[in-house]
DNA sequence: AATGAATGAGAATTCATTCAT
DNA sequence: AATGAATGAATTCTCATTCAT
């Protein structure tokens, strides 16, 4: 609720960026107001358009944030030849996990993302680069234990599963369908060791 | 484009529903409005209050609309014992993806769904109606050759990855994602024979 | 002020045409608000999109009306050859001085026009159209008494001189800058009869 | 467009009324925006505010600052008994053109100043002082040959001219209405010697 | 002097919905 | 059944202005 000469709010980028991602998240990008993000914020909603020049403009800045984010905590695992091929997809799964069923810093690119993607054809590019380096990372981890065409086919199953499973998810409000998707994937790569 | 003076076209809830799915489809729900329908049909906006109370009326007709042709062309092959299996996995796959990739009857429960819901928690019990048919009808396939555990199981995980497919496709644009995946399903369960 | 349940007005396209004319005339384009004229014709503002796609559209529209009319009441003086070069040219001051001075069908071409094609340059071809015929019909006039080039001259002199003292009436207030202009103009057609 | 870390400007009172001037002329008054003018002087907007109350205050600067530099450059030549009638009449539209034609110093009392002091009566005075100024001076050169009755008339007629004919020339992008003034003006005056 | 963040009011526009005809 | 005019609330975005630093 807006109180009238409320002291001057102090917010940056990133938690402007942080509030609409999980407004983005929780009702869809049409039926988030910039008013609500500002209003997230503690700011009025022209104070936005301090830091991006539209809507449109914001929601790029978040889908690239939610990527930077998978980037450094995720797809960065799969490149860690330290560690084994099966512990490395266990934490690839645990790390996304946390994302996808944390409020803040919640994953958006899969059910949010296609359907903003169909209106806004703009935010089309900005989310495919997503999922390439997604499934990049994914097969970097089968290379460790499958030829080329092998890896590739079974990274294009798994992000497809991965995707899938996390719809099911949000549909059915119950998050079995990822916890699953995680232990079997985990558990076939194992058998095939 | 409208065009003025268009001929009147012959309109019923049925041409209506039709249309919607159309342009939910393209647009997605939030960005489609009940002008570009009642255009798409020949009509004014406001006569399409005389077949539908609201477009949250609309779009759960719609839904419900799409998941009747599902029963009825694609769920009822999974009873069709007369079949192997195979062959009515196979049949599954080839029915469905005629309809993922249809312009007309398009799916929208999946993607356009998922956004959908949350922004319209009203629409929830009628998408996870339909999802709950479609993991019946392939966990009926599997029953053929696994037992009740291990069926549950591989249903579970295909319609994530058929799910996870078509979100896949829309977002690169390519039909090979579940183009892949009907392969593969149908290969590994004849494998498992 | 609006009164809530308000009977619903009914208004039509050359009302709010009207009525926009007058408030733009009176205010200057950007200072009128789509919510003035709305109010002026009894309606809301979001009404006044049932016809005009956007204020741009309704000033072409205005603007064009003017033309019209001027063209009915004015310009067809000129080429009415049952009278001579003095009384058609007295006549057109006459009818115009009352278009310049009224409320409802008030000039805007000239002053209104000029610093709104400044910002607007997609107002300029409609504003040029104007003028033109503007100074078709005074040329006319003067042709009944002067060769080509010399017709052509004191035309575009006079158009001058009348567009210039509206623009000095409107500063100082004061209808004299016009008057004296349609007097002085026509006594020199006069003398050099 | 706007250059980050743009070398900082010296800016003071006297430049920004020059930008502003510049900006007012190409846009008119309202679609000209503050920050567009600190843009202009390498300022953030809210800079602006330490030199000038308001746009309104700057906007009237703005004018007086217009008015004297006419005041010192054109209207003075009027008062100069040493030229004859002829020669002082044709300097000052030579003067003047240079202002009209001018991108820097340009001319904005005519059209952006009548669009202008229709929303803002505020403006009126100011601008009424600068062509009381300008009618006085024209007048004085007329008074050299004709008596204060026909110098009155003349210097009327040929403010109303001007103005007129800059209106044109910015309507057509056309120079030659002012410039056919400027000679006709002085031809005439010549010719009555 | 200058910044940059914030304000708050108001702009144009969209849209689901209503309803008299 | 269909129209088309109107509503009213919401939405994105703009902008003059303020003010602590």
């Amino acid at each position: 609720m807006y109180i009238y000469n409320m002291p001057r709010q102090k917010v940056d980028e990133k938690t402007i960026i942080k509030e609409a991602l999980k407004l983005f998240r929780q009702k869809s990008y049409h039926a988030t107001s910039m008013a609500d993000i500002a209003m997230a914020c503690g700011l009025l909603k022209g104070s936005l358009y301090h830091y991006f020049h539209s809507k449109e403009d914001l929601m790029i800045k978040v889908i690239e944030s939610v990527h930077t984010f998978f980037a450094e905590t995720v797809f960065t695992i799969a490149y860690n030849h330290s560690l084994d091929a099966v512990d490395r997809m266990d934490l690839i799964f645990t790390e996304a996990e946390k994302i996808f069923v944390d409020q803040e810093s919640g994953e958006i690119l899969g059910n949010v993302g296609v359907e903003t993607a169909l209106s806004m054809p703009e935010f089309q590019p900005t989310i495919q680069a997503f999922f390439s380096d997604y499934f990049k990372a994914i097969k970097e981890v089968y290379r460790s234990k499958f030829d080329e065409g092998m890896a590739n086919e079974l990274a294009e199953r798994s992000v497809s599963e991965i995707q899938g499973a996390l719809t099911l998810s949000r549909i059915f409000n119950d998050e079995k369908f990822i916890k699953n998707t995680h232990l079997r994937t985990v558990a076939r790569l194992r058998k095939n060791a």
